[in-house]
DNA sequence: GTCTATATTCCGATAGAC
DNA sequence: GTCTATCGGAATATAGAC
């Protein structure tokens, strides 16, 4: 079934892309618009203000990039097998969207109350299930103890701040959107790797 | 001897500031003028437009960071060694400037080919020294077969991303800058503690 | 809903007095 | 060198015809 896009989808997809190039502050209105074919008049019409089109964007771009990895997180899978398939999955996944992290991490950055009000407001951050897991087998002796937090950051480090410093990384290894994936695909296997030998008893 | 800061100096540290804070793009020259005390005028007299100003503080902030961790890569230490002192003097010093790698990071993903044209008209990467090394300690024996790049990649991210991730990392652990300083200080030992244990034999 | 034209605000940059 | 005042353009936002 053929259906063209709506205005409002043409939009959407428009500013999800600008934004993630320019950021909130380097965007005009004027490259959305032209980037959805349609004319700047139409962007207030349907989102009133260029501060409401971005929240609009932000709260769809950041919703699809957390709650995906938190599902595997919050599983009953034993935590070495939980943390070799996190891994992979996260990786695969962002490799779909290698612009969001820097996006996301940017703009917290650069909003950091509002921000984090607007994650308050909303449930509590599921990772505390993943650390108590953590402190249980850390407990029953299964690893060694760690900081949940350590190692929670060292996970996420691992995999996603090669996607954070993709330009440096790219004058390294060579500036072919193929090195890169070559790269990270090798990272799959290497980082949950890393992570269970450092916590392995 | 009491020596009050000269004009330029107050514009330097105000823009640092605010472009630290708020990037290029979301920087505005009033922020800077009234950060410095100063008028809005004296910016264009002693920098000639924002663009020239920020070019000249982009540069002053990256260059004071990146240089002083490369003369650590280009020492003849023993390769762990290395890495123990590479890994905890880089926090320490960084932790100066937590604001610095989000911004350089992000600045660089904003405008990547204007930025690799500037680093490669200076010298080459003294990366290099460093992945030779690697590929000669393989080639040795001494240390597991790696990619030097790979290595490089885990080095930084394990260090650097608690940075980049500041306002979510202190979502977890609490917001005051103490606990973020603990945290970061725990780190100068177990990363390198870490790398050292992925490729030894 | 969609467009053109216009209003309005903001911001980088300059002119000119001191 | 430093300021005030202002220009000129750019960018967000609105009005109003179709």
């Amino acid at each position: 079934m053929i259906k063209t896009d709506t205005t409002e989808q043409k939009i959407v997809a428009a500013a999800k892309k600008v934004f993630l190039a320019k950021g909130l502050a380097g965007a005009r209105m004027q490259d959305i618009a032209d980037e959805a074919g349609i004319n700047k008049a139409m962007l207030h019409y349907y989102f009133r203000s260029k501060d409401k089109l971005f929240e609009h964007i932000f709260a769809e771009v950041a919703g699809a990039f957390l709650p995906r990895v938190m599902t595997i997180i919050e599983s009953d899978k034993p935590l070495f097998e939980k943390i070799e398939i996190f891994c992979s999955e996260y990786i695969t996944q962002v490799m779909q969207t290698p612009y969001v992290p820097i996006f996301i991490l940017n703009e917290i950055n650069r909003q950091p109350e509002a921000f984090i009000k607007k994650m308050f407001a909303g449930k509590k951050p599921p990772i505390d299930v993943f650390l108590k897991q953590l402190q249980k087998e850390i407990k029953q002796g299964i690893i060694k103890p760690i900081s949940p937090v350590q190692l929670f950051v060292n996970i996420m480090g691992l995999c996603l701040f090669p996607f954070v410093a993709q330009p440096i990384l790219q004058m390294m290894i060579g500036k072919e959107k193929t090195k890169f994936e070559a790269f990270m695909n090798e990272r799959k296997a290497q980082v949950p790797k890393m992570i269970i030998a450092s916590i392995k008893k």
